[in-house]
Formats: structure tokens, C-alpha cells, sequence
DNA sequence: GGTATTAATTATCTTTTGTTAATGCGTAGC
DNA sequence: GCTACGCATTAACAAAAGATAATTAATACC
């Protein structure tokens, strides 16, 4: 494989979830497309099907909820990590989240009907998608018991701690939300803190 | 199929997420073994490793965090229903959450290395674990969701809308945890409500 | 059935968060 | 460079939740 390859990174990631022959890794990377796209861009809306993932070359991505006009982020995505509105991914159904870009993104976009075909075609590929949901699910159950074990203020110690990166290249609003409180309440958490 | 099996339950279950010859049916119910425990038992406690998930044919039971000596509740399932530490049971890590029965159960006990072997002997049953961890995260997901965008108040309401048999079948304590309250607070809000 | 335990409610007070608005800061665009 | 806008901080007040304790209700056990 060519070292300049915009699959490289992917393959770093996929060859530890699933080693595959170079013959199933070329059929592989034939559902993928490359796409570059600017800040602040929506490759998805709330109540589309989402068609599509992403995995993340280069740039930071986010899952955001609406309600009430109002943007609040459910996760945060980098380089060498996928971001898809999973739960419509999988049923094909109406999405309750977007996906919008927080920073210019090279993307390998996955096509859903195509990972479909795939794995008609060989049943192994249904390793991966095992694979992708059961590390989802243990990432998302992380998240969710923080919910309910500690406060906002522990919350936000642990994203310091485990997830730093979050802190450096995502506007403070955006980590409020996603903390489960305002900007204002995030403010005079990282005061008290500080 | 004789009618009064204890695997009837579970066939009407699993032939909807994946429908089953007769000779994979049978293989697969070989990976179960049945079980009857008391109300308050423990199937799992914080720090095991679990070897074990639960199909309950009767009866109730909670996933559950203890932290500093207090215990969380994460999830109540009912008849018909899984039950498992699904981080520990997947990653064979020791376990975050303990297993306690609400009720007095009859449950259906999957043993995680026989489910392997099987997997193993018939990749098909791939598609069985992908349909659960996909299922999961999207039962998850819903739940996680409510907590960066309702109110606890919002979230009992949603509760006694979508899952009225969780406030008939569980105390109000372990409710309150759950939604991510103390039970002083929970009992407030019953009382706004009404 | 009566007693002991546990659970739920209510009351009081403290702490935290939400809300709204004002201020300060930095950056993007002209 | 200036302006405008969005973002973070701070302030002041209201609303909600936590903590503790007392009371009432439900249940479990002998």
C-alpha cells in the first residue's frame, strides 16, 4: 500500500478491529469515497436518512441534538475516528441528530447501501459492523453513566482528564451542552475549579 | 416446538431479529441453560468478569453502579427481555455494573464461551451478537440523549409515557436514581406533577 | 396480627444551576 | 484600522436539586 494513500490511517485503525487479506481490504476500501469539506458544514440534518459515515483523516466533527431551535452537541469526533448518526445509519431511518464539521475535514466517506453489499457478498464484513456497534455501545455507556454518577463538575474534571482534546479544539458553548448544562453554569464551574 | 418449553419465549424473540433454521435453533438454545433465582439475588457483582448474559422468562431485574457505597440504577428489564453487563460480557473486563433481580426470575442463562464456540462453528450467528450490540446502542442512545436534553422532571414524564411498567413494578428509590435524582427530589416532582 | 424495617413524603436549609442581562474579549470581515 | 459579531465571563435573581431530619406509609418478618 502506498504510504500516501488517504487509506492509510484507516487501515491503522481497521487492521486492529478486524485483520483483513489484502484482497478483502481492496474490496474494502471500494465502499469508501474521499471528500473534503469546510468548517461548519452539515453532512447531515436532522430528520434525513443517513447514508453516509465518516471517518475522519484530517479535522474535528460533531453530533448535535436540536430542540428548541437550540444546538446540543452529543459528541465530538478527530482524526482516525468515524462519526455517523449511527441509530439512523443502522434502522434507515429519519435522523434526530446532524453531523456538522468544526473544523475544514478530509474525510473517507462509507456508503451505506455499498457496506451493505459487502457484506452480502462476504459475511465476514459482518465482523466489522459487530465490531463498530459493540465499541459504540461501551464509548456511549461510558458517557451515559457519567449522567448519572457524577455532577456537571465531575463531569467536566473527567473530560479534562480522559479527553483533553476535546477542551482544545471545541468552542466552550459547544462543551456545555454536551456536559448537560449552559454556558453560563460551565463558566462558573471551570472558575470555581480554576 | 413443544408449547410449554422454556425456550418458547425466547423463539418468538430472536426468530424476529434473526430468523433460524430448525438445526441452528437447536444449536442455539444448546448455549442456554435455565435458572430460577429469588428477588435481590445477585447474578453479577461490581468487579467479576461476566461469563453469563440473561434472557428472563419471568420476573424483573436491574443493572446497577455503586458508588461510594451507594447503588445507581442503570436500566430494569422485564419478561422478554436481556439482561447483561454488556461492557464486561463483551470485552471480558471486570464489570462496572452488578446484577440484581427485582423480582423472583426465570431466566434463560447464555454462556458467553459456549456463544463463542458457537459463533466460531457457524459465523452466521455473527449477525446474532451484531443485532444485539446494534439494538443496545440504539436503546441507549435514547436514554443517553434524555440527559443532555430534558429535565429530570421531562424525563419522568417521558418515563411514565414510554415505560409506565417500570413505575409499576420498581421502587421509587431506585427510579430516582436512574433518572439521574435523589429520591427526595423524585418524590418533589410526583408531587408538582399531580 | 403486631412489631421492626424500609420506603416515601414533607419540611427546612444550603448549594447548584437556570435565566437574563451587562460587560469584556477576540476575531472576521470590510 | 475599525466595526460588528460571536463568545466567554460576570452579576443578580429565580428555580430547582441536594442534604439532613422528621413524619408518615408500606412491607416484611416473627
Amino acid at each position: 500500500m502506498n504510504v500516501a494513500s488517504p487509506f492509510q490511517q484507516l487501515h491503522a485503525v481497521v487492521s486492529k478491529m478486524l485483520p483483513l487479506t489484502e484482497k478483502e481490504w481492496d474490496s474494502f476500501t471500494g465502499i469508501f469515497t474521499y471528500r473534503s469539506v469546510p468548517k461548519k458544514f452539515f453532512l447531515l440534518q436532522v430528520g434525513q436518512v443517513s447514508r453516509e459515515a465518516y471517518f475522519i483523516n484530517k479535522g474535528a466533527a460533531r453530533l448535535l441534538f436540536v430542540k428548541d431551535g437550540e444546538e446540543i452537541s452529543a459528541n465530538f469526533m478527530f482524526e482516525n475516528g468515524f462519526i455517523a448518526s449511527l441509530e439512523s445509519f443502522l434502522l434507515q431511518a429519519p435522523s434526530r441528530q446532524a453531523i456538522e464539521t468544526i473544523e475544514d475535514c478530509d474525510l473517507l466517506v462509507l456508503s451505506k447501501s455499498k457496506l451493505d453489499e459487502l457484506t452480502k457478498s462476504n459475511p465476514r464484513f459482518n465482523s466489522f459492523s459487530r465490531a463498530i456497534a459493540e465499541m459504540a455501545f461501551v464509548m456511549l455507556q461510558r458517557r451515559a453513566s457519567s449522567f448519572i454518577l457524577d455532577s456537571p463538575e465531575e463531569r467536566y474534571q473527567n473530560m479534562l482528564k480522559e479527553k483533553p482534546e476535546i477542551l482544545e479544539r471545541v468552542p466552550q458553548h459547544m462543551i456545555a451542552s454536551y456536559l448537560g448544562i449552559t454556558p453560563v453554569s460551565l463558566s462558573r464551574i471551570r472558575k470555581r475549579i480554576s
